[in-house]
DNA sequence: AACTAGTACAACCGCACGCAT
DNA sequence: TATGCGTGCGGTTGTACTAGT
């Protein structure tokens, strides 16, 4: 059917954002909340369309956004978390309250990527790439040699684990050799265990946890409260304006510190048309 | 001082999903 | 069931900034 575009894009400004934009914005969804972001720009007074309104408020603008560089411990989850869940970011910020997922994905990619290499380990796997150069080798191998008829290729790597159990302290494995039907249960794994200890963990962990298909709880869960990269109006009376640290303007930041907490807090009262006040300088 | 390469991160784009009709 | 809409997500791009030469 082919989707329709979030706005037709004509007259709408792109680009980075100006001072008066965030103020703008910022006054809005305080005021008012959020209902329709499509309808934000409009009643706002901005020339943007809504998803880039969203994404303005959710990666900068929220006054419960934790600035700053990541911490070796926050490094350190976050590769842990990758481990586990792959390039979801969502999921990963949800771990993170304060940052945003577009914030990790960033530093993933412009850091965290960079460090495991140097250490030797494949981002993407999160095996020694030395072991994972091993592996292709012994895949080529495999390839080749059942090319071939009649020709064995060993018992060894013909393995299959099923996960029996998990938790989230770890889970347990039952191997199953192909050839042997051999049955064997390992002790509880962690996940850590898991992540650098196991060849072709993801895929243990992904089919048997079903970690490549966002259910329905988790998208409700994701979305349902303050985690990370979803903003809950709800939950945003439990925010400290003293977290958001930094807002990339002085002038700005004295600006939204200057507004009532009050005003902040009542997201469930929100009256959505009823007051169209929208934000003009110098009226607070 | 001027230029270049690398880095960090804000912003955009397209797609998938859930929901309503 | 098919379609349309709003939203969220992940990949990618653009650009400002910094360090090195």
């Amino acid at each position: 059917m082919g989707r329709q575009p979030c706005c037709d894009k004509v007259g709408l400004k792109r680009g980075p954002w100006t001072i008066e934009e965030d103020h703008k914005l910022i006054n809005f969804i305080l005021n008012n909340g959020i209902h329709c972001w499509r309808m934000v720009p409009k009643l706002a007074g901005l020339l943007r369309c809504g998803k880039s309104c969203r994404l303005r408020w959710i990666n900068y603008l929220r006054p419960d956004l934790k600035r700053g560089g990541f911490t070796d411990t926050e490094e350190d989850q976050i590769i842990q978390l990758h481990s586990r869940l792959g390039n979801r970011w969502s999921k990963i910020a949800a771990h993170f309250p304060g940052r945003t997922d577009n914030e990790i994905k960033n530093h993933w990619n412009t850091r965290i990527k960079k460090k495991m290499k140097l250490m030797g380990l494949d981002p993407v796997t999160h095996t020694p790439i030395e072991q994972i150069q091993k592996q292709e080798v012994s895949d080529n191998r495999k390839q080749r040699s059942q090319s071939r008829p009649s020709f064995s290729t060993g018992s060894e790597e013909n393995v299959e684990m099923i996960m029996k159990s998990s938790d989230s302290s770890g889970c347990t494995l039952q191997v199953v050799s192909e050839e042997q039907g051999n049955k064997v249960e390992l002790n509880k794994v962690t996940w850590d265990d898991l992540t650098y200890d196991l060849p072709n963990k993801n895929e243990i962990i992904c089919s048997d946890l079903d970690l490549g298909s966002r259910t329905n709880q988790e998208k409700n869960a994701s979305t349902g409260s303050f985690s990370g990269s979803s903003f809950s109006l709800e939950d945003s009376s439990h925010l400290s304006m003293s977290e958001s640290s930094y807002l990339g303007e002085n002038s700005l930041l004295e600006w939204v510190d200057s507004i009532s907490m009050e005003s902040i807090l009542e997201w469930d009262g929100f009256d959505p048309l009823m007051d169209q006040d929208v934000f003009c300088f110098g009226n607070r």
